[in-house]
DNA sequence: GGAGGGGTACTCGGATAAGAGCTGTCCGAGTATCAATGG
DNA sequence: CCATTGATACTCGGACAGCTCTTATCCGAGTACCCCTCC
């Protein structure tokens, strides 16, 4: 039960873009962070399926946000790379077996699949407070803001 | 990025134990359920590694909770089954590729994993507030509150 | 009648296969740029 | 000198294997009960 990598490195690649100027190829971005450029190519197009991106075909493509930093949260990144399905399912036990409630009965959610929603809620409801302008501050002022000029004038040189 | 189905498996037996006398086998837990016997044992295993639950080898043998249902959150099943493993593991991207940054200079946390594990945390601050005692209530008041005696008659008459 | 011993049946526990999902890779479809050519 | 046309090189997009983790199963180790035997 682990939340799947591409994740850390499409929040990565949505941080980078909002402060970019013109659309970035994949390959650049695997290329900046070191990482598979075909594996990064995909989650690229999940971003794409999901509506955060623009891709840019031709010469000089490449991705771009389709809307500014501060209106992407964490968690549209999230959904878009694995998927809305929740964390719990339930399967309705308690329906099951000798003794299972009879469907009919079962008007209520079962407590506990009640429970873990409630639980994973308050995690959506975390990441979806915090939005890709808000991270690309942090870095700004973390690592300083020269950081993404920096990062511009790679995509300039390029490798 | 789907949760363990061993884990609703799991709390629904820690429901029913809470409200059991004597020690109960994973065999008759599985059939109450109507799930694998076999893999049952494979979460009941867990809890008990966890410290949640203990065995009774022998005849009469079975599983007990070790602990009143009202300290045991539905976190402490979830870490038993699960691990304590965080659902985001953060690799450091920040320090790869050309312009990775130095780890001397890597001093607060990447904002971005700072952020996940801020999510991460209101998830499990709402899974622990929520206790097995809790969840054995509610289902009491739902499913009213002879079903629990009907399952100690079951597991005594057994099949 | 009571105590001891052996057998039996039941329990948990870990080691062992099958399946699904994540990780990683490849090649084809499409398009903007650039250069060459003709007017 | 300018417009048109063709080639080119670069981009994304989806289809294809390898691997880890979850799911499912089996058999061996250990223990309490029960019955039989002996005192």
């Amino acid at each position: 039960m682990k939340l799947s990598g591409g994740v850390e490195w499409a929040i990565h690649c949505c941080v980078v873009l909002s402060k970019m100027d013109g659309p970035v190829p994949a390959g650049k971005l695997a290329g900046l962070h070191d990482v598979s450029s075909s594996y990064l190519a995909k989650q690229m197009q999940a971003l794409s399926r999901g509506g955060l991106v623009r891709s840019l075909q031709g010469h000089a493509g490449g991705y771009v946000l389709t809307r500014p930093a501060d209106e992407i949260s964490i968690l549209d990144v999230v959904f878009a790379v694995e998927g809305k399905q929740p964390l719990f399912v339930c399967t309705e036990i308690r329906q099951r077996g000798p003794l299972g409630t009879p469907p009919e009965e079962c008007l209520a959610p079962c407590p506990i699949a009640k429970a873990m929603m409630t639980a994973e809620a308050a995690w959506r409801d975390s990441l979806s407070t915090i939005s890709i302008g808000d991270l690309a501050r942090q870095v700004s002022s973390t690592s300083g803001p020269e950081a993404f000029q920096s990062i511009q004038e790679w995509f300039s040189g390029a490798l």
